[in-house]
RNA sequence: GCGGGAGUGGCGGAAUUGGCAGACGCGCUAGACUUAGGAUCUAGUGUCAUUUGACGUGGGGGUUCAAGUCCUCUCUCCCGCACCA
């Protein structure tokens, strides 16, 4: 026998791979599809770490043993590569950002190739490629066309030194996380998608797919829809309503005051009447300074400012209330304006005791005085004198239709998704392809002049005035009117990174297409993605976003189905052998390459699957990779004790009959790790019977190939079985075989394990009290005491309870 | 704060979904073979008592013949929060 050698295996395996060209899906489409999809990394400058081939590794597992059953599988890779990182590295250093894509992208490309994942590398993408992105900006164009693009004003992170917005993430503690400078908000004006006018659609069809039920829990929660009413609150001695948006009408009685944004436009419109207004200019300007996020997180101290001069009136008590401003009111979620019940919310109770307002009770059943009392699915009203008495449904019911008959309120439906702002400042990203003109507006660039191409420039930095750096190309930007032929300008902002992963999937199907997105015949085809596997964190952005896409593009006709993806999995993060997130700061992050240097690419494999629960975060270990390649090993070594025998051996084949049933469903259900398991447990079996068949080899280096491809390949080849692995069918299981005739059935007494039983499959309670009498251990917990219960679980247990 | 998720040996994790808790692997202990090695093989390994046994799945309470699994209260940790990808 030859030693393992896994470097050798795995490079002659991969290379005989591409140039059979095993992995390349077929043009046959009588055959039934299956796309595998893994989201497309993004290539940074650090190369892969130990985290990526995990997702991946799964969906190779899952394609390569489709493929040994017959389906004709879609398994493609590419990159997702504009993005600020690569943009900020190019600043630094001074080298163009598509120089550094290609370095960052071969690195990738050469790490991810000596893992043996059997991508169809022929239908390669990346969505900084022109040819690539003309369709993701024919795409924008399509949407501006339908109206679901718009300009509106939104404040962004203004860095004050850098002079530069930032995203959310440089941001830290409200300073520049660069120059550690102050940020503030700036008001620009953007390019919006209408994605709320998806949001039913994007809410009511995942009933149509097979997502994890976290997903869809996590999507139905963030685009966050509540029925609820729109009242109006009419401001005092004014023909002026503030209206407010609350999913609880019967609780009105009880709002004993009222809170509006910082930002909110009444505040403006009344500033003459405003006593205080140097208060409110002041507090406005501490808000200004926290992103949306740090004024919810931040708001355990209550801090507000009243309007004085200004009072609104109940519309339902007729009392006059005061009005306040606080940072806990978005403007951005609903009216921007709330009523508050200080009783049954808490964080209008913390406000009300902080500020000393006053509190009402109107559902039963608290102590208000206490605390907020907000356990009010169900109870009934009081201090409320048109609902007095009722039970909250009922109440609400009638107080809804008083205050639309009084038109004093509409029902209306909010949700807490927002319109998606997807204008970037930023050189690194496909350019806006939209002309402004001043006589005709903004104009689409004709389709037949797509793509527009990012042109070259010096500098990367976006400008003094926070314009990004194409707005100084002034041959790029000025140009003509494509309608009227008049000077025009182009518009300067790109597109940010979510807008080439919005549809990359389709564009994978027919990656070469020069005169169209996708050919048709293979839209029908190979949609849906059968099975779509990402991380978590993709949940509410990603994925949302990739799907509002789709069902525009299904509603223009381009798409065949309503949803994009049928299925949707999740992987856990692998975190550094200390429990923390893997970084370089951290200075515990693992390099694939290492691994497969000194290991081998299918111990990297079989160590990745093996390491514990798919959906889980787990610590890496490096011991944990040892042993799966002591593991290989003895599999190696078991080229030595094959007989000749084209038949399962007897005495293995209710474990090998397992094994194929185990392996096959686990495969198919995330559980990797135990699928492992069980084939060391059969391994473990061979060795303990000495010898096995050609037959139970084959077997068992089929199931184990997804995992460790080459290895199996390359026994396959020793022991000289036909062709080659790749080429051969998934192994069938019977049913019947798959089972153990006789099992030790547990006894209990009480409740408590006392013995077992050695009984047939389906033997009768019957059988099995003949053969406890016969178990002496077992029988001196029951005699001289009265049975007062027996349970028979047939194949089971069996408890008896005695007194 | 809001939303989602997780707590089982020294470690990663199993548990046919209410039926013998700890499969499989790591680590550890002892032994064998040794041209001494981070190789291989054998046996052991939840805790305490060590014959019979008792206890044990973050903590408290409950349902049940039977609970890691169901109900209830509670504690701790992780992820996301819209310009990171």
């Amino acid at each position: 026998m030859k030693e393992y050698r896994p470097n050798e295996i795995e490079e002659k395996w991969q290379n005989i791979w591409e140039q059979k060209k095993v992995f390349e899906t077929s043009n046959d489409k009588l055959k039934d599809k299956f796309y595998a999809l893994i989201e497309f990394p993004y290539p940074s400058g650090q190369g892969l770490h130990v985290g990526h081939p995990r997702p991946y590794t799964a969906l190779d597992i899952v394609s390569r043993k489709r493929r040994l059953e017959g389906y004709n599988v879609l398994f493609p890779i590419g990159w997702d590569a504009f993005g600020l990182p690569t943009e900020n590295y190019a600043i630094k250093h001074k080298i163009h950002p598509k120089e550094v894509t290609k370095k960052n992208v071969a690195r990738f490309k050469s790490q991810l190739k000596s893992i043996g994942f059997s991508f169809d590398w022929s239908k390669e993408i990346n969505t900084t490629d022109p040819d690539y992105y003309k369709w993701t900006q024919w795409i924008f164009l399509k949407l501006f066309e339908n109206g679901l693009a718009y300009k509106q004003e939104i404040p962004i992170n203004w860095c004050t030194s850098c002079k530069i917005g930032l995203a959310n993430e440089e941001v830290v503690g409200g300073t520049c996380e660069r120059c550690g400078g102050e940020v503030v908000r700036k008001v620009k004006n953007q390019w919006m998608l209408k994605i709320t006018e998806y949001a039913d659609r994007l809410i009511d069809d995942l009933d149509s797919v097979d997502y994890l039920d976290k997903i869809k829990i996590q999507q139905k929660n963030w685009i966050g829809r509540s029925k609820g009413m729109e009242v109006d609150f009419r401001i005092a001695g004014k023909d002026e309503e503030l209206k407010v948006f609350t999913t609880r009408p019967d609780t009105l009685y009880g709002a004993t005051y009222m809170v509006v944004a910082a930002e909110h436009p009444l505040i403006e419109k009344y500033k003459e009447l405003i006593i205080n207004m140097d208060e409110i200019r002041k507090y406005q300007k501490y808000v200004s300074k926290k992103s949306d996020f740090e004024r919810t997180e931040l708001s355990k101290e209550k801090t507000g400012v009243e309007i004085k001069g200004l009072k609104a009136i109940n519309p339902v008590s007729q009392n006059e209330i005061p009005i306040w401003i606080s940072d806990y009111v978005l403007m951005s979620y609903g009216t921007g304006a709330i009523m508050a019940v200080p009783a049954h919310d808490s964080r209008d109770w913390e406000f009300a005791k902080k500020f000393n307002l006053p509190i009402v009770e109107v559902v039963k059943g608290g102590n208000v005085e206490k605390e907020a009392f907000t356990d009010t699915e169900s109870g009934i009203l009081v201090n409320s004198e048109l609902i007095n008495g009722l039970e909250v449904d009922v109440a609400k019911e009638k107080i809804s239709k008083w205050l639309e008959t009084k038109g004093l309120g509409k029902r209306t439906t909010n949700y807490k998704l927002r319109d998606w702002v997807f204008s970037r400042q930023r050189y690194w990203g496909e350019p806006i392809p939209l002309i402004y003109c001043e006589e005709c507006g903004w104009v689409p660039v004709p389709e037949d002049e797509l793509p527009v191409k990012l042109p070259e420039v010096e500098n990367y930095e976006p400008t003094e005035n926070g314009e990004s750096p194409l707005a100084n190309i002034t041959e790029w930007v000025e140009t003509s009117c494509p309608k009227c032929g008049r000077k025009a300008r182009r518009e300067t902002d790109t597109m940010p990174q979510w807008a080439g992963s919005s549809w990359y999937f389709l564009r994978y199907i027919d990656p070469h297409n020069s005169k169209g997105i996708v050919t048709k015949e293979d839209l029908d085809y190979w949609l849906p993605v059968d099975w779509y596997n990402g991380g978590m964190e993709h949940t509410t952005l990603h994925l949302l976003y990739s799907r509002f896409w789709h069902k525009f593009l299904y509603d223009i006709g381009v798409v065949p189905t309503k949803e994009p993806y049928s299925k949707r999995t999740s992987h856990g993060m692998i975190l550094g052998e200390n429990n923390e997130k893997m970084s370089k700061s951290r200075g515990n992050v693992v390099n694939p390459d290492d691994i497969v240097e000194e290991y081998g690419a299918d111990t990297l494999r079989t160590y990745e699957m093996f390491i514990g629960d798919f959906e889980k975060s787990v610590p890496w270990s490096e011991n944990g990779v040892k042993g799966c390649r002591r593991f290989l090993e003895r599999v190696w070594r078991l080229q030595n004790i094959v007989v000749p025998g084209d038949k399962y051996t007897k005495k293995l084949e209710t474990n090998i009959q397992k094994t194929i049933k185990k392996v096959s469903e686990d495969y198919e259900s995330l559980k990797f790790n135990t699928a492992i398991a069980a084939l060391m447990t059969l391994l473990n079996d061979f060795n303990d019977f000495g010898k096995i068949t050609y037959a139970d080899f084959k077997t068992y280096l089929i199931l184990l190939n997804p995992v460790a491809p080459h290895i199996t390949e390359e026994l396959w080849e020793i022991i000289g079985l036909k062709g080659m692995l790749n080429e051969s069918q998934w192994p069938q299981y019977d049913e019947d075989k798959a089972k153990d005739e006789v099992i030790d059935m547990p006894v209990q007494v009480n409740g408590k394990v006392r013995g077992t039983i050695v009984v047939s499959i389906d033997d009768t309670q019957d059988i099995a009290r003949d053969k406890v009498k016969e178990n002496k251990n077992i029988m001196k917990y029951i005699e001289g005491k009265q049975i007062v219960k027996e349970i028979f679980i047939i194949g089971k247990i069996y408890n008896i309870v005695v007194k």
